[in-house]
DNA sequence: AATTGTGAACCTCTTCACAGCT
DNA sequence: AGCTGTGAAGAGGTTCACAATT
């Protein structure tokens, strides 16, 4: 079995949404080379990503934008809803809990914890505070597959292990921290701090960046 | 000049992250073997990552971690502060108002923007939410550098060319749309809904990526 | 004429391995 | 002996260029 880059993963994510955004304006069919300019990379690489999967195109006439679209959803497991557990009802949570890029994409925040006796029971869009203690029964109870870590970072660990006790699979990690997951569990990690900081660094040594 | 590419510049603000939690913990030096473990990374990956910015180590001891970090400190910027302006005031910029990772790091939200009515005038986190009419004129009468974007995806690219008017150089792009920006003005992009889907791939293909 | 799919060339990033310093 | 700094080798990702198809 091919191993697929990370690179190439992230670009698919986003040849889907420009897919979404073109059939949503009455697109029929879309060309690598248009797909390409509205993710700043070239056309061949358009190309080379989609065969990692298959043929998907007509030569002469392009890619059929629903087909495309149906078909990047398949590969990327978007054609189904997961279940989501939050963990950590801070600023970030709380923006998570109400975050449409997730909902729409079949994400469903099912389960939100926090350690705090003063919000266990509140509701937030309609997602009820749960107490923490309880966390790797009512994940296993509820068939949750992604765990969100967004406390801090002194328990972030702990309450990855705690997930991973409970059966999820796959952990996105806010924390800015390199948590550690047994080999057969993914982690993802989402630090805003690293890309201001690129920015930081860019702005600092604007020669050694590419414009 | 020589190019830096951008997965040294993530990582370099990862070993910063742990050579601070290695001074809190009040280590004095720190090998390349241990800064990589650390960082889920070959020892040879650190010292080629630092050897582009000069030799800060030293043969048989390893580096001074007061050293080192005010050294990558220095490189990337982080030995100052940072006026950000703040642009949209929904869940996600409220959350990165109060953000931590950001405050300590020396980005200040001078300044936030919404188009709300209801919102303007309020203070969140000490900070006054400002009439998005005045966007242009308030960023440079405040000397601002960096615009966070945090708007619907619909007025994204009004509000990035807005900023640029104002004279910001860097902008952080939380809206899932590919911003364009003039030649010397440097974007990066923090879409949450990427990384959720990146390990949607990967828990629907896991023989595709590496665990 | 337009556009895909793809092997080959190219380029960039990572790892190796070892000389050199403490 | 321990560990860095780095040229060279290796691996992996991107672009080229063209045959194949509509």
């Amino acid at each position: 079995m091919p191993r697929i880059s990370d690179s190439t993963i992230h670009r698919l994510s986003r040849y889907y949404r420009t897919l979404k955004y073109m059939h949503d304006k009455g697109s029929q069919t879309i060309s690598s080379n248009i797909l390409a300019q509205q993710n700043d990379v070239t056309a061949a690489q358009v190309r080379k990503d989609l065969s990692c999967f298959g043929a998907f195109g007509r030569r002469g006439l392009g890619y059929d934008i629903v087909d495309l679209k149906r078909n990047i959803a398949r590969i990327m497991g978007l054609d189904r809803t997961w279940k989501v557990a939050l963990c950590g009802v801070g600023n970030i949570g709380r923006a998570l809990i109400d975050y449409d890029q997730f909902r729409v994409q079949g994400f469903q925040i099912t389960v939100a914890f926090d350690s705090d006796p003063g919000k266990i029971g509140k509701v937030i869009h309609g997602v009820v505070i749960r107490n923490e203690a309880n966390l790797e029964r009512d994940v296993r109870d509820e068939k949750v597959e992604i765990g969100v870590v967004s406390v801090p970072v002194s328990s972030a660990q702990s309450i990855v292990d705690r997930l991973v006790a409970g059966g999820v699979r796959g952990i996105l990690n806010f924390a800015p921290i390199n948590i550690k997951v047994p080999k057969n569990v993914f982690v993802r990690n989402e630090n805003m701090a690293i890309e201001i900081e690129a920015l930081s660094f860019a702005l600092t040594n604007p020669k050694m960046v590419q414009y």
